[in-house]
DNA sequence: CGTGGCTGAGTGATGGTTCATTCAGTCGAG
DNA sequence: CTCGACTGAATGAACCATCACTCAGCCACG
């Protein structure tokens, strides 16, 4: 079976195998947790030997952190990118809620990994928290900055204490969405969110 | 043999051990994280056997549960006592965070069990939600339309995304707060979380 | 004594990891 | 074109370290 990619290397397209794992064991996390599966498991669903795994990974725990940083990678590059095309920070700020939301919403299985499976171990947290989570955090703040100088946001709020109320609650509006029987949409809510992080609850 | 730690005092003291054995496990737990807890550690941290940690739990499991129960149905029936003084919504609001932050604020081990350890199953994350959880945010919630009912707050947005979103905030500054290497007090972000929430980030 | 709280070594199951073996596919020689 | 040597990706049974949990006794008190 020739597959594609036969030309540069002879090779059974290689990326093929370990993307395939990767997969797998998206699910698998997803279905029964981290420390619930089984490398058999994610193996059997990723139609591969038990030892194939050990040639692409070097352990389970590699497999989580591979997830993670790919995933990460791909949205912080792709986010900086939209930012650019935009100068207003408030349709900054809606654009980067509703491409975190878009992303989860759009892969079930990786948001359950990402909102419960990646939260479960402080050691984990932490790598977590100083790879790509500071500088996600980061890219928010700076947009509230940016916003403060040009004189739409209030001054007299620090932040990246602002930043870290807005991504909680984009945090929170994807658990929820993943724990909820119901099935509604989860980027609607991105205005929602902007909405009450910019106007506030309160009568005026 | 006379294990270490002999006896400080002879006397067994009743309901000394299971609390010793749950505070036990909190510790060990956040140290450790909820998978790589052995029930060996619980036991030695707790200064107890092995197997009198199943004279008081039927499981591991049941330890968590424990914590986590035992935690919340103190603080809710705490929260709607203190809420019954206040009559302004926005104070209400402003209390609930404040007890919010000042409890895991208090007791920082306790703090990463729920922050982190908690988080760490859909399993758990399911009872969790449909247990206390629901009631936690119905709490937030019922008090924000109380506020729409009295005029102060707008009556144009959805209690229960308001709900979730002063959740989201308050849960995000807790998880920082346990992850942050600084020291600072947790407490005082209730009144910018309320502020921003209250107000906006928008400049009028 | 005897009773009941407690002990902690033992056990059985589990599951991450390894490695001897297979075999599909490649390639140079004839 | 064919054949045999060779390669290394893939396999999966077996290994063995790790624990949650059990239970046969111990001891202190009344």
């Amino acid at each position: 079976m020739r597959s594609a990619r036969s030309m540069t290397s002879l090779r059974p397209a290689v990326g093929d195998k370990r993307e395939a794992i990767l997969r797998a064991a998206i699910r698998v996390f997803a279905h029964n947790g981290y420390f619930n599966s089984k490398v058999a498991d994610i193996a059997r669903e990723a139609g591969v030997a038990d030892g194939t795994v050990y040639l692409y990974f070097k352990s389970k725990e590699e497999i989580l952190h591979s997830i993670f940083d790919r995933t990460v990678e791909v949205a912080i590059s792709e986010g900086r990118k939209q930012l650019e095309q935009i100068s207003d920070p408030r349709r900054k700020l809606r654009r980067i809620a509703q491409l975190h939301l878009e992303r989860l919403g759009a892969d079930r299985e990786l948001a359950v990994v990402f909102q419960v499976e990646l939260r479960g171990s402080t050691k984990f947290m932490e790598e977590f928290s100083a790879a790509g989570f500071a500088e996600y955090l980061g890219l928010i703040r700076s947009t509230i900055e940016e916003g403060q100088s040009a004189g739409v946001f209030r001054r007299d709020l620090n932040a990246k204490v602002a930043a870290k109320i807005f991504f909680g609650a984009l945090d929170e509006m994807a658990t929820n969405w993943i724990l909820s029987k119901r099935r509604y949409k989860l980027v609607p809510m991105a205005d929602q969110v902007l909405d009450i992080l910019l106007n506030g609850v309160s009568e005026k």
